[in-house]
This record gives C-alpha cells, structure tokens and sequence, in this order.
RNA sequence: GCGCUUGUAGCUCAACUGGAUAGAGCGCCUGACUUCGGAUCAGGAGGUUCUGGGUUCGACUCCUAGCAGGCGCACCA
C-alpha cells in the first residue's frame, strides 16, 4: 500500500466532483499535484500542495481554495484526525491511530511485496554492465558500475519486472592480440626460460598472467608452443577463457550474478556486423567520407583518409563515427551497434547500460545508432557512474598498471568485504564522484553505514530472542486494535515512505536511495531505542519478559523493510553482530 | 577549442523528478555507560546551495551567460 498515492487518487477524484458541480476549475493535467511528507518539525502525517497548485487558474487564493477542499477531504475520512491549512498553501494531515494500526497490519500481511509498486506496468529490461575487457582481474574501478548494475537489476525485479543481465565480452580487436601475446610470452618464459619483453609498451605486464601461461600449458600438453602463429587461434581463445574465469570468480564474490556473456568475436563471426550495416546502408545512415579533425588537434598530425561511416550527426552528434578500420577491420563501434541490433530483436521493452566515466562520451554515438535501428532512442537508458576516488593514507592513490600498482577486487574483498564495498560503493549518487576511504573503511569500522543498519537489524532480532521467538517466523495477529504513540509513528511514517523510495531507485535507475533511505530509517529506530533508557513504557520487553503484540508487529515492520532492503543492496542482514 | 558531468556546513554527501524555516555523517564542544547488545543516543556551534541574469505563487532543482574541478574528444576498447 503507498499511502501517498492513495491519497492522491482521494483528493483527484474529490476535484473531479467540485469541478463537475463548477465550484472549481482543473487544468488539463493534473500531474503536478503531489502528496509527500511534510519536513519533521510540521507535527503531520502527510502534505498536498493541491490548494497552491490550483490557485492561479481559479483566480483565488491557496487559504481559500483550501477551506472548501479541506471540508471535503475530511466529510469523506474518518481517519483522518486534523487537517489544517499552512502557508504558503499546504494542506496538512493527521492520521488517527487507528490509520497507523491498519497500515502496519496491511505490512504483516504483505511482508513479501510491501514496497512493490503493484500498478506499475511491468516491463521486460535488459542491463549490459561491467562488459570490462577480458584481458584480466577486475580492479577497484570496475566494482562501481558492476554493483550499481547489480543492484539497479534487483531494484527491477523486487518491483516485478523482467530483467536480463548481460556482459558484452570484447574478445575481438588489438587489445586481445596484444593480450595474447603477452599471455604467449609468458608461456615462452616458464617453457623457454626467456625474459618476458617488460619494455614492450602494448604488452600487459601483470602478474596474473604467469597463472594464465601455466594454466594454458598444463591443459594443452601436446602442443609445440614455439611459434606464435601457428597456435594463434589456440592461445586467443585460451587466454579469453582464462581471463573471463578471473572476472567471473571476482564478480561471485562481489555478488554479482550475469545470465549472459555475449560475445564480440561470435557476432563478427556471424557476419552481424555486415548485416546491420546493410541495414543502415539501405536506409541511408551509412556512407563513405572523411572525418574532420577535432580543432584541438593540430592540422599537420591528421591523416585524413575515405572510411565507412556512420551517420550520428544526424541525431545530434558532434562527428559521424568510423566503422571500419583501414585495414577491413570492423572498429569497437561498428560490433557494438551489432550487439545493439542483437539486443533489439530480442524485444525487450527497455535497454539498460551501466557505463564507466571514462565512456560518457560514447552514449551520443551508441544511442544515435540504437535511434537509427528501432527509430526511438527513448529504449536505451545510458547511465553512467562516476570515478572512484581512492584515498590512502589520506592521500590520493593512483593506480598504474604498468607498475602493478593497482587494487584489485580480491583486494578489496579481502580487505573491506563483499557487504561493506557494495554499501559504499552504492551509498552516494551514481552520478558524484565518490571517494573511498580505505583506511577509514578498514579501520573504524563503526564510521561505516552498513554496520549503522545491520545493528538495527540485529537489536530488532536480540529482542525476538529474548521472547523465544525467532524474526523470521511469521507473526499472527487475531484483531489489530493497537495505539500508536507519536514516536512510534515516526517510524511508521518512515515506513510508508519505502514504496516511493523504490519507485523512484528504479524508475530513474538510481538505486543510492535505498542506502540512505535504511539509513534514515535505522536512525529513527536507535532514536526509539534509546527511549527506553529512561523510559520504561518504551522498553520493547517488559519485566516480565513479555512483549505487547503492538510492539511485536512494530518491530516486525521495521525489519521487514530493513531486510527488503538489504536483499536489493545484496548485503546481509545479521541476527547477531 | 568542443562535448558530457559535478559544484550544497571545515571535510564527505542527502534533499521524494519545482514546495514549507536546505538535512545527515565525520570533525569540534557538552552530556547519557555494572547497556531490554553504547557498533547506540540526547544537545550545541557551523549555510549568500560557485557567480550574474531569467521563468514561477514558489528554484539546490528548470532556462541562460560565466567561473572552477573531473572525464572524454582519430582507425584504442
């Protein structure tokens, strides 16, 4: 139950009336009237700005337009215990007790779907994140957009829709030469005792690779390794495999879980990439022709040469984009609208990218062309997440792959932990940059808004333990005939924000809601908590080891909420810390 | 130079797709511990929401012109 669009469907329909009796005049939409909850220090439940909304078309003020919408409001409610007027032009509620009594009851019987935006159509979503290149292990600034994706995708599905998790593999291109070279002359350094070429800039000098080399040998005894060429399809394939086994052991222990893993070299191979070039070709979005040079870049360094191109300035980009290269290969671009078209004709109702910083500037070409295959750009949702700013020892720490001096996610793991990294990772806009703190992390533990949330969770299981009782078993009520005091409704106020909190986390796919929404939420119960310190009628168990059953489903639609939440986040919800 | 993006308290960030007197944490100051688990709580100080214009009954939010930081700007991926 959303409480909030309840009462907008109320007061529309009670507008209806006035307005067909012709004591009010409506505007065409009336989608800019609102219901919210009004800032704490305003002693109400819930707040409408109908009065100012409708002010102007009818040439009166908000305090008397109010009069006439509040008379009605309240002939129709009998649970509604004050309803004021507030300058500038809110209308203000308060519910009667009764009211909090019935919502908590409406939350024990849907435990399972409180939060879901039930009305909502449901949609089919695919989201292609981390699609990070299989050259290697993921590093710290890769688990950013891999957790957001993540989570964008369980925010979807607890709201009932379809979602398919993609990562796009980019095993075709220089990159996975230049890899499997280095990968080739790690094997010659353990078969043939060579040095490994460290000057060679295009070459990956990880480590990891010494792993990969090995692993290759063993499986492949009778092999003659001695001459790259004759094993280049071997090795390619073999070292693809080898790096995406990496990625995939990193992404399990982040908690991330993709259906599928397509790959670019299969689409080449299947002639995709012709075919929808042609398509484009026939439909006059592809040409050959010479780009500019970016008025940057000095004159004298631009070979300007005729190439295939694709026509993005048509929907608003800067330059036309190449898609082939000069010697016939098809360019990253060229095989990504492929995988766009791919995406396409599997129908599904919206596309989602989960894309670094560093390729924000893509979006324009990638939606350009999606605009140009299915004639809507409005199917392919770009988000992007902002850079991870490193601290350690107080210091910025830059990572260089050339001196290994990178943090890997094993790293990370092992050092913060899955829950920690997600919940950071999460806690601030996708948008913002972020910094992480990894002595801060690591160290004061307690600084840390997970453990902020999950002890809410925990004292709320202690008291279930101290009655015998275990949180997860369900609770039966025989009549819901409770008195909630005004602190209590705080929190139940807070409650009856959770389904807005996910209908806006995903139909704006930003997702850093729900940490700082269980944030708000477990503050207001620490708060309650600590009430019983000095007050003994607001002590969960009394001294007689009871419990009253209004507290009992109070606590039971806290924790609720709480571990609804902290499933989506992917993070534990401990009974014990 | 162009594009995208960010700018809110000393620091790190929120702010319900335009609402009320802009809120949290950290840090600083004061208080609550043989704790229904203190990994907690109560209180205080701290603001021209980068600047100038505009739209609006109402702007952190939208438009516009700047300033500052970040990212990107060839056939890399």
């Amino acid at each position: 139950m959303n409480i909030f669009d309840l009462y907008l469907e109320k007061i529309k329909k009670i507008l209806l009336d006035l307005s067909k009796d012709s004591n009010l005049v409506l505007p065409e939409n009336l989608d800019g009237i609102t219901v919210e909850t009004p800032p704490q220090k305003f002693d109400s439940d819930i707040s409408t700005n109908v009065a100012m909304f409708l002010s102007k078309i009818n040439n009166k003020s908000p305090s008397e337009l109010s009069e006439i919408l509040i008379e009605k409001i309240k002939k129709q409610d009998e649970l509604i215990e004050n309803i004021v007027f507030a300058k500038p032009g809110f209308i203000n509620i308060t519910f009667k007790p009764i009211f909090w009594t019935k919502f908590v009851e409406e939350i024990i019987n849907n435990s399972k779907t409180f939060g879901v935006n039930q009305k909502e159509k449901k949609n089919n979503y695919l989201i292609e994140f981390v699609s990070a290149n299989p050259t290697g292990p993921l590093h710290v600034g890769h688990c950013r957009g891999a957790i957001l994706g993540d989570v964008i995708a369980n925010v979807l599905l607890f709201n009932n829709h379809k979602v398919t998790k993609e990562y796009y593999v980019n095993d075709y291109g220089n990159q996975i030469i230049n890899f499997t070279k280095s990968v080739y002359f790690r094997i010659r350094e353990i078969i043939f005792k060579e040095p490994f070429p460290s000057e060679n800039d295009d070459l990956y000098p990880g480590d990891y690779l010494i792993d990969f080399a090995q692993n290759i040998i063993d499986s492949n005894k009778k092999v003659d390794f001695s001459d790259f060429e004759k094993n280049t399809d071997l090795l390619t394939t073999a070292s693809v495999v080898e790096a995406l086994k990496l990625i995939k052991k990193n992404l399990k222990s982040l908690g991330i879980n993709h259906d599928n893993f397509v790959s670019e070299k299969e689409l080449v191979k299947n002639q995709e990439v012709e075919g929808v070039i042609n398509y484009l070709q026939k439909n006059k979005f592809v040409y050959k022709g010479k780009i500019k040079a970016p008025a940057g870049e000095d004159e004298k360094n631009w070979v300007s040469r005729d190439q295939l191109l694709f026509k993005s300035t048509d929907f608003g980009d800067d330059k036309d984009r190449a898609l082939q290269k000069s010697d016939g290969a098809w360019t990253y671009f060229a095989s990504d609208v492929a995988y766009h078209k791919n995406k396409l004709d599997r129908k599904f109702d919206f596309l989602i990218n989960i894309l670094g910083a560093d390729h924000a500037g893509y979006i324009k070409r990638i939606s350009s062309s999606v605009e140009a295959l299915s004639g809507s750009k409005s199917k392919l949702l770009c988000k992007v997440s902002q850079l991870v700013k490193l601290i350690k020892d107080k210091k910025p720490f830059k990572m260089s792959k050339r001196k290994g001096d990178y943090i890997t996610v094993d790293d990370l793991i092992n050092e913060v932990g899955k829950d920690a990294t997600r919940f950071i990772m999460l806690n601030r806009s996708s948008d913002a940059e972020l910094d992480f703190d990894f002595d801060n992390v690591i160290e004061k533990s307690k600084d840390n808004p997970l453990y902020y949330v999950q002890y809410c969770y925990a004292r709320i299981s202690s008291v279930f333990r101290h009655i015998d009782q275990d949180l997860d078993t369900e609770i039966k009520v025989d009549k819901y005939d409770f008195n909630y005091t005004r602190d209590e409704i705080d929190i139940l106020k807070k409650i009856s924000e959770w389904p807005k909190c996910i209908n806006l986390s995903s139909n704006k796919l930003e997702p850093h809601r729900i940490p700082t929404y269980l944030y708000e939420l477990a503050s207001l119960f620490h708060s309650y908590w600590n009430l019983g310190k000095d007050n003994p009628e607001k002590r969960f168990i009394n001294d007689q080891k009871k419990i009253s059953t209004d507290k009992l489903v109070f606590l039971k639609a806290i924790s609720n909420v709480i571990k609804s939440g902290m499933d989506i986040v992917g993070v534990s919800a401990p009974k014990k810390m």
